[in-house]
RNA sequence: GAGUCUGUAGCUCAGCUGGAUAGAGCAACGGCCUUCUAAGCCGUAGGUCGAGGGUUCGAAUCCCCCCAGGCUCGCCA
């Protein structure tokens, strides 16, 4: 369905066109005095000095040769040139009903689907999802099926961080714990245990005391970077052992995930791109793509344009081994192979936008990505705590994600219990939902590439701008409509009337901008204008609600026409 | 040092492809429950949009220059 705006719009345009001014003129916005009208048209201003005409002229002009005149309701020029327009009722509610009978409930989606790639998420296997992780995880699976949505498709890499030396330090640590191990036994040539020796507990706790024994000893740190070299070469003990650390940590990060209503199509990593390093390597070399520079072999993607110097993307160590960029350029290859993708957006720290940039512009320099696939990096902002400094325990540690899911419960809980006599099992499952909602929303609704203070206490709120109270709104909804159909009423068929009160008609035009809210929020990646506009919508019908007995109408058919909209 | 982002009410944030009186929420103060759940609604008060210049009929929004803060700046990821 189009736009009710752009409907507006086409109308304006018309009456531009036939009073003699250009069309481009008639660009209609949401009002902002919403006292004297809903929507606005300040073409006339800014078609002033191109006609050498008074805006005011022009504007009276317009609204003289308007005669398409179905979604405009009333229309005045008001100087010094504004064209102030309210909908019309009738048609209003025509777009609702219109909506309403629609699939997608007027949001039609795109025309050309694309193939979308999102690389979000990013864990570190082996150590533990804490607050860091929460923003890629939550903006990305919004703007995930914000995607599918609009009728795009898309896959969900989670990317996870699997290899390297991290995983060397890991299978040290358990060689110096459990020697005996048939991994640890170069002579041992029968099968390996399906189970791994270790808990997800354990893991966690192997890995922070490896990384510190490493940092002191020498010895120690060398056996881990030759267990890293082993692993990378295929060395059949290490692999073994790696693949436990897989299963055992992503069977874990899958449960976190779930709980935070967080889905991937793939669990792919960085090890997924290893395979494909040596050829690009040879390649970027042969077809003169990368060249030696102090000893490493770099990708220069310093355009003219450029206001500073932009290091080289290196590709490999002076060492020969490989790096983050060489494992995102292989991915890119990865997913070019497997793929074809039309759009890859990455959901990343905004600390690493220099990173990528390299990355980019290297992918295309060196024909890894076609010139015309999109590479998208939305960098967020840090979750910072009250202080305004990046969010810690109290005890100043890093904060792991299911601890502050956990605090967000129940602070919920407390709430629930202080406000509520409810069964205490019952409580606990409305505390999961509301503080979940709490958390998701808290972050969605700041926008994504800023830093943002989180605050437990406010954004576990039941007031203003937070997902209780969008959960409230929703609730209360749902009740009418179930007391609806309890008493015998049907939700089927119903039409909606002309909204003849003030707030009707407002909670009318505001669920009539979903598709262009929708639309807005994914062409610019920005969930926080969906927050805005549920809240506005939850305002709006708060609204409504208040003023409107709505189940007690005694006018049949005014109440079919309330509980329809 | 260079680049980049940020600076809007006491606090947390919108608004930034220029338009009328800069908006919400929290906190403060004052109303509204024999009513579809008051986890709600209505109202009052609170601002030199960091400072200063410029462009424009018109600037929180665009440009310049300062100030303050964050972040980044080849062999970590």
């Amino acid at each position: 369905m189009k736009r009710i705006i752009d409907l507006i719009e086409e109308e304006i345009a018309g009456a531009f066109e036939k009073a003699g001014y250009d069309r481009s003129y008639a660009r209609v916005t949401l009002s902002n005095r919403p006292d004297l009208c809903e929507y606005q048209c300040n073409g006339a201003m800014a078609g002033a000095k191109v006609y050498k005409k008074a805006p005011i002229m022009i504007a009276k002009d317009v609204i003289e040769h308007l005669s398409d005149k179905k979604y405009i309701g009333e229309i005045e020029a008001v100087t010094p040139g504004f064209i102030n327009i309210k909908v019309c009722a009738a048609s209003a509610a025509e777009y609702l009903n219109a909506m309403k009978e629609d699939a997608g409930l007027g949001l039609s989606g795109t025309g050309s689907p694309q193939m979308i790639v999102m690389d979000y998420g990013g864990p570190n296997v082996a150590k533990p999802l804490h607050v860091g992780h929460l923003r890629s995880a939550v903006i990305g699976e919004s703007i995930k099926r914000l995607a599918r949505k609009m009728g795009h498709k898309v896959l969900a890499d989670i990317h996870l961080g699997d290899w390297g030396y991290q995983m060397g330090l890991i299978i040290t640590e358990l060689k110096e714990r459990e020697p005996d191990l048939p991994y640890f036994d170069e002579t041992y040539t029968g099968d390996y245990p399906e189970e791994a020796p270790f808990t997800i507990g354990e893991l966690e706790e192997i890995y922070p005391a490896a990384s510190a024994r490493a940092r002191e000893d020498e010895a120690y740190r060398e056996e881990a970077l030759h267990a890293t070299y082993l692993l990378q070469n295929g060395h059949r003990g290490c692999t073994a052992v790696w693949k436990h650390i897989m299963q055992v940590s992503v069977s874990d990060l899958k449960k976190n995930y779930q709980n935070l209503n967080v889905e991937f199509d793939l669990w792919k990593g960085e090890s997924d791109a290893q395979a494909y390093i040596p050829d690009m390597i040879e390649r970027l070399k042969t077809e003169g793509h990368a060249h030696a520079d102090q000893g490493a072999l770099v990708i220069d993607v310093q355009e003219e344009s450029d206001t500073k110097e932009i290091p080289p993307c290196m590709v490999q160590k002076s060492d020969g081994a490989s790096l983050y960029g060489t494992t995102d350029l292989a991915t890119l290859i990865q997913r070019e192979a497997d793929y074809h993708p039309d759009h890859i957006i990455y959901i990343v720290d905004k600390r690493q936008e220099l990173h990528f940039v390299q990355v980019f512009r290297a992918a295309k320099k060196a024909g890894i990505v076609p010139e015309e696939t999109k590479l998208t990096f939305l960098g967020f902002g840090t979750m910072n705590g009250r202080d305004g400094k990046p969010f810690k325990t109290r005890e100043g540690g890093v904060m792991r994600l299911e601890n502050l899911i956990a605090e967000i419960e129940d602070e919920m809980y407390q709430k629930i219990a202080d406000n509520r006599t409810v069964e205490e099992q019952e409580a606990r499952k409305t505390a999961k939902t509301v503080g979940l909602s709490a958390l998701r929303y808290g972050d969605l609704s700041n926008q994504a590439s800023k830093d943002y203070i989180f605050d437990v206490d406010r954004f576990t709120s039941f007031e203003g701008n937070t997902g209780p109270y969008i959960l409230y709104t929703i609730v209360r909804i749902k009740s009418i409509l179930n007391k609806y159909q309890e008493s015998g009423g049907v939700l089927c068929g119903l039409r909606i009337r002309e909204g003849f009160e003030a707030a009707e008609k407002a909670l009318m035009l505001e669920a009539a901008k979903y598709n262009e809210v929708m639309e807005t929020a994914f062409e610019e990646l920005a969930p926080h204008k969906i927050c805005a506009y549920i809240y506005d919508l939850s305002n709006a019908f708060n609204r409504f609600y208040h003023e409107t007995k709505i189940l007690s109408e005694e006018d049949g058919e005014k109440k079919k026409s309330y509980i329809a909209i």
